[in-house]
DNA sequence: ACAACTAACTAACAATTGTTAGTTTTGTGT
DNA sequence: ACACAAAACTAACAATTGTTAGTTAGTTGT
C-alpha cells in the first residue's frame, strides 16, 4: 500500500514552494496553506521549519554520497566512472527534483551540525570527483587539461540538471545521457 | 577621481551580503551593520530594498544582453560565437562578480516590470544562443546532438562560474578561457 | 556668519515571522 | 457507546521585518 504519511505531504509541499521561492521566501504560513490547513497544525507531524529544510538536504546529500561510493569501488577506467557519475546525477535528478533545488540554493541555512554534515559529504565528493579526473590524467586517458576547470564544468552542468530537466518538456533520461556524456567526453566540434 | 558614492557603496555592500545568505536572509539592519550606520540612514540614499536587487541585477543583465548582441552582429562563424560567449561571461564574472549571484539565485523576487524586463532579456539570451548552436549544426561544424542539451551543458556551466572562480585561488583567466573552449569543444577524451 | 544641503541619528509603525499553549474535532479499536 | 489518540483548530507570544517621520550633526558656498 503507497500510504503517504501526512509529515511526508508536508516535505513535498515544502520542497515544491522552497523550490519556487527560496527557504525564506516561503513561510510557515504559507505551507500550512498549500496544505489546507493552519500553520500551528503543521507542528503535530514535525518539529520545526529547519528540520524540513535538513531532512530535504540531508537526504538527497546522502544519495549522492552514497552513489559515489559505489562508483569509487567499480573497478573501472576513469572515463567509465564519470559516465557511472553521470548517470547517477540524471537518476537523482529524476528521483529527488525537489529537493535537489533546496540542496543548491539553501544549505547555507542549515544549522550546526546539520550543516557541518552537508559540508563535509560535499566536499567529500568534490574531492572523490578530483581524484578521478588525476587519475584519468595521469594514466593518458583524459586531456591534460586543468582538473579544476574540468570539474567544475561537469560539476555545475550535472548540478544545475534539474533547473531543465522538466521545464523542457521531458526529454527521455537515455537521450539526455548520451549526449551529455558525448558532448563532454567528444566536445561538441563535429568531426 | 575615482570617487565612489555612497550609493554606490551601499550597493556593494548588499551585492556581498546578498551572494552569501540570498536577498531574503538579508534585512536592512544587516546592510546598515556592514555599512556602519543604522538602517534609517540607508534610505537618504536608496529609495528601498527592491531598488538594491533590481539595480543589482537589471546593471548585469544588461551587460549580458549587450554583449550578446555584439556577438551576434559578428560574421564568425557558429563555433567562433561561441567561443566569443565563453570569454563574456569569463569577463563579466571578473566584473560583476556579486552581482551575478543576486542574478542567478534571487531574479524570482523582481517585481513587476523589473521581473517581465529580466525575464525577457533572459529569453532572449538563450534563444540567441539556441540559434547559434542550431546553425552550427546544420553548416555541419557542429555535432548533430540534441540542441537543448548542448546549450544547457555551456550555459550550466558559464552561470555557474562566479561560484569557483575566486574559490579556486585565482586561476589566471586566460587558461580558463583556453580549457573552457577545449572542454566544450574538443571533449575531455585525450585522443 | 548664515543659509542650504547632505547624511547621519532616534523612535516608532504596522505587518509578518516561527513557534507555543490550550482546546476541539475526527477517526479507530474495543 | 466509550475511551484514546491523532490531528486539526483558535489565540496569542516575542522577535524581526521594511519603512516613515522628525531631528540633529557636519560640510559647503556665499
Amino acid at each position: 500500500m503507497k500510504m503517504a504519511t501526512r509529515k511526508e505531504e508536508i516535505m513535498e509541499v515544502s520542497a515544491r514552494l522552497f523550490k519556487e521561492k527560496g527557504y525564506n521566501a516561503v513561510s510557515m504560513r504559507d505551507i500550512a496553506k498549500a496544505m489546507g490547513m493552519k500553520a500551528a497544525s503543521l507542528y503535530n507531524h514535525i518539529s520545526g521549519k529547519q528540520e524540513l529544510l535538513s531532512t530535504l538536504i540531508l537526504q538527497v546529500a546522502r544519495a549522492f554520497t552514497q552513489g559515489m561510493d559505489a562508483v569509487m569501488a567499480d573497478a573501472i577506467s576513469p572515463v567509465s566512472k564519470i559516465e557511472k557519475i553521470i548517470e547517477l546525477h540524471i537518476e537523482i535528478t529524476i528521483n529527488h527534483s525537489e529537493g535537489l533545488a533546496a540542496l543548491n540554493n539553501d544549505w547555507m541555512h542549515l544549522e550546526n551540525d546539520d550543516l557541518a554534515d552537508f559540508l563535509g559529504m560535499r566536499e567529500r565528493y568534490e574531492s572523490n570527483f578530483r581524484s578521478i579526473i588525476k587519475d584519468g590524467i595521469d594514466c593518458g586517458e583524459i586531456s591534460p587539461r586543468h582538473p579544476e576547470v574540468i570539474l567544475f564544468s561537469i560539476l555545475s552542468t550535472l548540478r544545475t540538471l534539474y533547473v531543465w530537466y522538466q521545464k523542457r518538456g521531458k526529454l527521455d533520461a537515455n537521450v539526455l545521457k548520451k549526449d551529455m556524456v558525448a558532448i563532454f567526453l567528444q566536445g561538441i566540434v563535429a568531426k
